[in-house]
DNA sequence: TAGATTGTTAATCGATTAACAATC
DNA sequence: TAGATTGTTAATCGATTAACAATC
């Protein structure tokens, strides 16, 4: 079983170069090397290297990666080629803008309906995808058999939600609310935790601002 | 200048102390110890503790922590006692709910003028926040001394805008577009990568489909 | 060929986890 | 007191970086 030895920061990155190199792409060129990618990205070369390795990708010596062979093998290593259907709960303005991202859809997810229990909600199109009540969630998961949820409410409500997802059958669950959630092991939880950003904003502009305040020092 | 010696997984996770401390401060509970803590997040007791020594904050031996206490630690450590103003650009669905997100404000910014490029958009308001063309900006934000970004535009202007960011005098970007922005080393850069999420679901539940496929081994 | 580039193996670094002494 | 809990120091683990052989 070790289908699971890539390592989760690779798993990461990978979106990363592949958004690079449709750019490069677009400006026509055809090879590329990772050093190169390194330098654009930021990124150690060997990391690139051991990255890009991990897809099964091969370059050549002296010469480096053909661009379109690297973005097949991402997309086929990160399975982008099919997607999965996905619920979301929560049409607020997050939820919203979420249901808007249609490029999602290139990136193995497509989102098939939304949830909400507000009533002045219920019955409308967000984005051209239907709201339905939280009431109808379990059984229409189970129905058609979905993979993902998306949860987009406040963070009082989303272990909630987030138990009626595994009960309809989901395998997995972005969570944009900032709570923890207590689920069985095997469903897969990503946490969005825009606060984090946060954090380190205010820290690191407050240790910038001392040490202006201590002058510079040499 | 030992500022800098705080792990910035510390500075990730605090924010999750701080909102789970919160829903504990609101069940009336006034003391708590970071093995509980530890066991409801999901996180290495030992963890815990180094990040809230870090903070700063003292338990006592057999009893443990002041709720009250860590909040107060944490808010201070995070500067969160004080918030940064910042200017958004791009007033999309994502911009939108952003703007919406009047909690950013406990959590040490608060967003105070939106700008777009769209005629259609500029000159309304998204949220109660003004939305300005964006040939404004650079004056705007100089004159404002704004400290922060957010950019919520497609990859394609992402580059753009941020060195009109810089140019404006920012110090913090919080990018949301899927690019590695290229700028000065001392800007203080947080992408929101939500496509790694999309990688890490493509990829585990590809690898649950085998494992399933192949049938239990056991 | 010479040299740039790949790809792998070894060394380093830093975060996480384990062990343990201190304390109320 | 005994035992739970804190907080620190040491060990482990895994990712990143460095070194280097292979190759076109």
């Amino acid at each position: 079983m070790a289908a699971t030895s890539v390592p989760e920061p690779t798993l990461r990155r990978l979106p990363k170069y592949y958004h690079y190199l449709r750019r490069v792409q677009g400006t026509g060129q055809e090879i590329i090397s990772a050093t190169q990618m390194a330098e654009d990205l930021g990124i150690h070369h060997t990391q690139v290297r051991k990255d890009l390795a991990a897809t099964g990708s091969q370059g050549k010596p002296k010469v480096g990666h053909r661009v379109e062979d690297l973005l097949v093998s991402i997309e086929a290593f990160l399975n982008w080629n099919n997607f999965s259907e996905a619920f979301l709960v929560g049409a607020g303005n997050l939820g919203s803008a979420l249901l808007g991202y249609t490029d999602f859809e290139k990136a193995g997810i497509r989102i098939v309906a939304a949830f909400d229990s507000n009533p002045l909600k219920v019955g409308g199109r967000v984005h051209g995808v239907e709201v339905f009540p939280m009431a109808q969630f379990e059984h229409r998961a189970l129905e058609r058999h979905i993979a993902i949820g998306i949860i987009t409410v406040p963070a009082d409500r989303a272990q909630q939600i987030a138990e009626t997802m595994v009960r309809g059958g989901l395998q997995a669950i972005w969570n944009f609310a900032p709570i923890t959630l207590d689920l069985p092991e095997e469903i897969i939880v990503e946490n969005v935790e825009l606060y984090a950003s946060l954090a380190i904003f205010s820290r690191k502009l407050e240790e910038r601002r001392k040490a202006k305040a201590a002058g510079p020092q040499f």
